[in-house]
DNA sequence: AATGAATGAGAGTTCATTCAT
DNA sequence: CATGAATGAACTCTCATTCAT
């Protein structure tokens, strides 16, 4: 037992070290060569963890996903009014992604990298994490819109709230809480049913 | 003079072809020999119209920053109200995503790809466009909030509308147009000035 | 067309050395860095000519078969007598052999070695040999047996003159007409028809 | 003594599990790991039985060898007639042959694998082996022919026997005891005293 | 006796790029 | 202008083996 957690520590220390070269050169300009070097594992010894590099990535995928998700449904758990679920949805997502920048940046960045099962798995992921906001959003807005526009809002609300990673740093964009005001400020009136333009 | 157009000809052949593979495969998996497949031109043939491969990103992120930034001050002449001028910048911006998905993908994703002069240059342009958008965001709200917050709103603008390159699809999410009209109607209300929350 | 010559030479070279390397060590015991040092030429440079390890291999095995098919079948032309056919076959091979001893021992030593396509072409040309011979060796004998019978004392030829690579030495064991009259008169005798034993 | 056989038993296992594999992939393409998921041992824990690859290799060889050898031996001790003491030979080979397919296939096919001192003692077996047939050949012929030639069709022999691992199927190709009588009948006439050729 | 963990060496292959023609 | 040929560097991954436990 604790040997599982010997094992499972220096599983994660690769994917913790993985996760910052990946961040800095990306997925694929990233060699087995810089994660090892970054570990301060051999490169051999890294495949008695990890089947390959493809697989590394995926863990560090299928980490920060979980993370995120366990936390947010954590949080909605005690929350009922659709607004402050919304705005308990930005919170989770702005505090991982300005606090594990470098996981959340492979996460966004090599979303089509994985191909197969492993694509598979993160995609489920990420339907689950959709469908959870869109129904949200739907709360808030009732049967106002069609599918097809209420898809368009919810995936620009990710646009939103995904982005961040491009751009966003602390010392000068402000706290995560800030941005989560900046956002909610935007959203609260923008998706809140209204009159059809024109 | 002929010569000259030949050239340029080619020239572009070889970025519209490179386009395509960068946003297929991603810059760092395409390999040179998979644009010279892809355009039918020999792989040494192409080191004459290029210096290599990292010129035929920049030149193809160039070329279609050019394109929007372009056709967007083209527009902007004859609008004089912000709402409009915001309009103006959302259509321009997604009728360009949505037509040249391949070339657009390029330049979304491959943002941090470039280094050095290359990757200056880029930036330079995306300052411009950033400037220019936020100039109009500014209008909009006033003298309302500080320049963190209105750099926060003009980048969530930006997270909106360049998101989509991740996941819009015609067939099923609607017209430019209609995504166009969602995005404005989030943004009209959301942005607009109002009381600070709370 | 002079290009083309020179291509040739060089793939033909390329071959000829693996062909060396093969032999001395065995396929999966060689290198393709093995080839290039015995070739002389760069590690990367060879496959311009072929597309890997195994397609080296491949091409080996089936240029030689070639050249033993192609002059066994016009030596061939000129032969009434079925046991001259079958004289002729034993010459064929043992000169062949024996004058190209490594390409030979990869023909026969690697004989399991290739898979799928590369398999498949080469089995096919054994096919051919087998047959050939087999066809031969049913003049020699008439329906004196049955197809089994046929079959065992065609491998057994094939058995007698293939294992050469592990032991034929000529300054020790004669010339290649020695030994094949050697084993002429074995078969001659061996295989002609004759009262069953008991 | 109890220990005595039980590391035996394990050891026997390992060789046991090594042919298969060996058989299956050849010596070289065949890994320790392959060998230790075949045996279910661990990895580490062959290198209890033996000390590398080469060694276990070297004793799935002697092993076979001794048991051929051993057995043809007492087989022979109540033999006296030459011709009946070649068709001892050959049923014992082709009955090993058969029933242990995978052995024997690593046999005759790793025979140059092996290197120094293992090399060194299996050939001192093989010699072993070809002096007892090269002596009961020699007996049916007398001295009816030179060293050189006693040495090519005792080879050639060895060669119709040997070769048999590369086509011998029973399901196919009768049973061991036909597949011998072929032999046999090839044998009796092909080696017997008879007038030089021409 | 037995094993999980670890590693240096080396494997086949692909890469962007250069250069003689 | 265009290309076939060539290459050094780097890639991911597997290998037989060792060692602490």
């Amino acid at each position: 037992m604790d040997q599982m957690k010997k094992h499972d520590e220096k599983a994660y220390a690769i994917l913790s070290g993985a996760a910052r070269v990946f961040s800095e050169k990306g997925y694929h300009h990233a060699s087995m060569r810089d994660i090892s070097r970054e570990t301060g594992m051999s490169l051999a010894g890294m495949y008695h963890y990890f089947s390959g590099k493809e697989e590394i990535l995926f863990s560090v995928q299928r980490f920060c996903f979980r993370q995120v998700l366990d936390e947010l449904r954590k949080r909605l758990e005690s929350v009922d009014d659709p607004w402050q679920k919304l705005e308990t949805v930005v919170r989770n997502h702005l505090e991982f992604f300005t606090e594990n920048v470098t996981e959340m940046r492979v996460l966004s960045h090599e979303a089509d990298t994985l191909v197969g099962d492993y694509r598979t798995h993160i995609d489920e992921m990420k339907r689950e994490y959709f469908s959870l906001v869109a129904s949200i959003i739907r709360e808030l807005r009732g049967q106002d819109w069609n599918d097809a526009e209420q898809r368009r809002v919810t995936l620009s609300f990710f646009g939103m709230i995904n982005w961040i990673y491009t751009w966003y740093r602390p010392e000068r964009d402000g706290s995560p809480q800030e941005l989560a005001e900046t956002m909610m400020s935007i959203l609260e009136r923008g998706i809140a049913p209204h009159r059809p333009r024109g």
